[in-house]
Order: structure tokens, then C-alpha cells, then sequence
DNA sequence: TTTTAGTTTAACCAACTGGTCAAAAGTAAA
DNA sequence: TTTACTTTTGACCAGTTGGTTAAACTAAAA
């Protein structure tokens, strides 16, 4: 029996976690070095294998916390009850908001997914990721009350991701190849953000 | 003087470069080992640092030609002399295609990215990859000739590349995750070549 | 045939990597 | 203080990695 439900602030487990998840979404599974995670932590090599038994025990469980926000925040809006077009500008804000703040998410997924794709599927599908059953239904739906044009709701689903999901992908590089043209990239990140939902919204509305 | 210019069909450096991309392509430039690029080519491992002095070297050759192949693809088109409309629908088929042909490309790049964002910015500086001016420029008149809706042509481009290049980037993820419930996603991905430039012209278009 | 230059190989090496282990240091109840 | 335990550490190891080297092979030139 244990008197309080773990608070685990800050442990030197969640310093471990927090440390390795840094260097693998700089470094990949690959690049990262359990040495350098350790120096990030501020602790003894050793002491990574005492509390993660392995490099790749350690890496699932970083891996698995990021899937658990990704479903937490993603379907969790997408499979909501609200509206179609209400839905489609929360994702768009919600979803961006989110990717900045965990910029490294997307390239880190990628980054596993060329090594072992059967390996990434396979841990999506354990977290129970998948197209949001609400959402493809609504589409559907709106499409046949003629409210918006006649798209396959996986296309539309798609387009959604990608123009969420890319700019921040590509964002250091982008940052790099615009800015010397464009002033301040994070401006333009912005400006998206409140432009980007509503330039969607306008695009499978019927004229 | 050398009699013809050097063709280099099937010589041993070729033979390098090509099992040096697909591997480089797969494991990134940390997870790739020489011993594996020396099999693929089917010879000897000292043999590799005969060509190309280091694993630095190699992959430095082998990104190189492939940022070629963007340069000549990608701004090939959106800086030819074609008209806007004309120049979207080029981009979205015949970019599609290329990336299919090359679909660890963006992976790649995204993977090294990630590793060393000043270091990749300056490989595409370097190789003059900058946004395309007569695109931007066309944008930018249209705009203003009131043919398309008022819309950042720095946005538009954005927007562009994200709905090309994400379907292909995250391809082994989605057909893992998709397949299940829709059918083939190649089919799915046929489907989209046809009918997103359509969709986004309309979506650029005055009401 | 001999020479010469470029090509290919097997064997080798120093540095690094993930992982182990026994012992030390800390901790808290008895 | 003693005991029993968890946590932390430095030293170490076996396997792997990028890279080297000297010798063998090849074929055209002399």
C-alpha cells in the first residue's frame, strides 16, 4: 500500500526522461549516445541502466510518452462532438500550438519511421491511433447536405495534417531559406496560425 | 586530355553511390555503417575509403547529388515561364511523381535536419535552392489583377509544398494506418495526384 | 617481357559504444 | 547504533566502428 500516488516531480526518473528525450529527437535512435544522455541528466552512465535496462527500453518509453500526448491532443479534438468547421479551426490552432511546443515530435517520428516502418505501425496502432471515426463521419455527412464540396473525407483528412503537420517539420530549414527574404519566420508562423484555418475552412465550403 | 567525358555507367564509384544512397537513405547518415554500403555495392569496405576518403565524404557526395535533383525538378518548374495555374498543376504531378521515385528523399533530409539545421541550411544555400522569384512574382500580380484571393504568396508556397511533400514523407505510416480501413493506399495516393491541384486552384480562385 | 599506374583485398588498429559489476553512499526503520 | 534497503558511482569489458596499410592483382605503356 502506498500512501500517495507517486509524485514523481522531479525524480531521477523523469530527469532521465526528460534528458533522453531531449537527445533522441536531436539525435535519432541511432545518433543518440547513452553517455551524452547522461551528461544531459547530470548523472552517472551507469545509473541509466539501472533504472532503463537498455537503450531501447529507454527509447520506447520516451516514445511512448510522446505517443500518449499525440493521442491525448490530437484525437482528442478530432473525435470530439463539436462541429465540423469548429472542429477544423481547434485542430488547426490546437494542433499547431502543440507542434511548437514539441517541434522535435514530427521530424522524430520520421527520423524511426525510415529505420523500421513495420516497427513505428505497429507501436501507432497499439496506442489505438487511427483515422477518428467521428470526424471521417461528419465529413461524410456535411458532404451529403451538400454543405461542403464533394471530397473524400481521407483526402480532406490528409490535406489537414500535412498543412499543420509539414511547416513545422521543415522549419529549421525553412527558417533558413525564407528568412533572409522574409523578415521574422515566427511572424510568418503567426500569421498562418490565425490565417491558415479559415483559408481551409473557405476552400470546401460550395460557392 | 581525355578521350570521351568520362562514362561512368557502371564503375565502381557508381556502384558506391547508389548503395551509399539507399542506405544513407534508410539509416541516416549515424545509423548507416560502411560495412553495410560495401556489401550493397558488393565490395570490399577499404574499398569505400579508396573513392571517397571518409563516411563524411560519401555522404556529402551522395547529398549533393540529390540536392541537384531538387534543384532541377523543384525550382525548374516554379521558375519556368509557364502561367501560375499552369505552373501549380506541373508542380503537384510532376512533383508527386519525383518524390515517388525518390520517396526517401524527404525523410533524409528531414532526418539530417534534425542532427545539424545549420549545417543543412548551408548545403542548400550553397546549392542556390532559395523561393522561387517568378513564382512569387506571379503570385503577387494575380493578387493584385484580383484573379486570386489575397493571400501571402510566401503562405501559398507553403502551402504548396506541405500538401506535395508530407503524403510522401509520412507514406509508410499512413498505409500502415489507413490500409486498415481504406483500401489501397496507393490507389488513395493516384486518387490525390488527380485531384488536388484541381482542389487547390479552387481554392486560390475569387467566388 | 618489364614497367608503371591504378584498383582491390585481407588483416589490422585505435577509439568508441552499450552494458556490467562490485563497492560506496545515502536512507529510514528497528 | 545497527540493520536492511535503495540509489549512485567509478572502473571495467567485449563487441563494433571508421579508418589504415601493405601486399596482391590488373592492364596498358614502354
Amino acid at each position: 500500500m502506498e500512501e500517495v500516488p507517486k509524485h514523481k516531480e522531479n525524480s531521477t526518473e523523469e530527469l532521465i526522461l526528460k534528458a533522453a528525450k531531449l537527445v533522441f529527437s536531436r539525435k535519432g535512435m541511432a545518433g543518440a549516445r547513452m553517455q551524452e544522455i547522461a551528461d544531459e541528466a547530470g548523472i552517472n552512465k551507469a545509473l541509466l541502466h539501472y533504472y532503463f535496462r537498455s537503450k531501447e527500453n529507454l527509447f520506447n518509453a520516451v516514445f511512448y510518452d510522446l505517443l500518449g500526448n499525440i493521442q491525448k491532443k490530437f484525437l482528442g479534438i478530432l473525435n470530439s462532438e463539436m462541429d465540423l468547421f469548429s472542429k477544423i479551426r481547434n485542430f488547426f490552432t490546437g494542433y499547431t500550438d502543440f507542434l511548437q511546443e514539441n517541434s522535435f515530435l514530427p521530424g522524430f517520428i520520421i527520423n524511426e519511421l525510415n529505420q523500421d516502418p513495420e516497427k513505428m505501425i505497429n507501436h501507432f496502432r497499439d496506442a489505438g491511433i487511427k483515422p477518428p471515426p467521428k470526424l471521417i463521419l461528419q465529413i461524410k455527412e456535411e458532404v451529403q447536405k451538400g454543405n461542403i464540396i464533394q471530397i473524400d473525407p481521407m483526402q480532406l483528412l490528409m490535406n489537414m495534417l500535412s498543412l499543420a503537420i509539414f511547416p513545422v517539420l521543415a522549419a529549421p530549414l525553412l527558417k533558413g531559406i525564407l528568412e533572409a527574404k522574409e523578415g521574422d519566420f515566427d511572424q510568418l508562423m503567426e500569421k498562418r496560425k490565425r490565417e491558415l484555418p479559415e483559408w481551409f475552412i473557405n476552400s470546401i465550403m460550395k460557392k
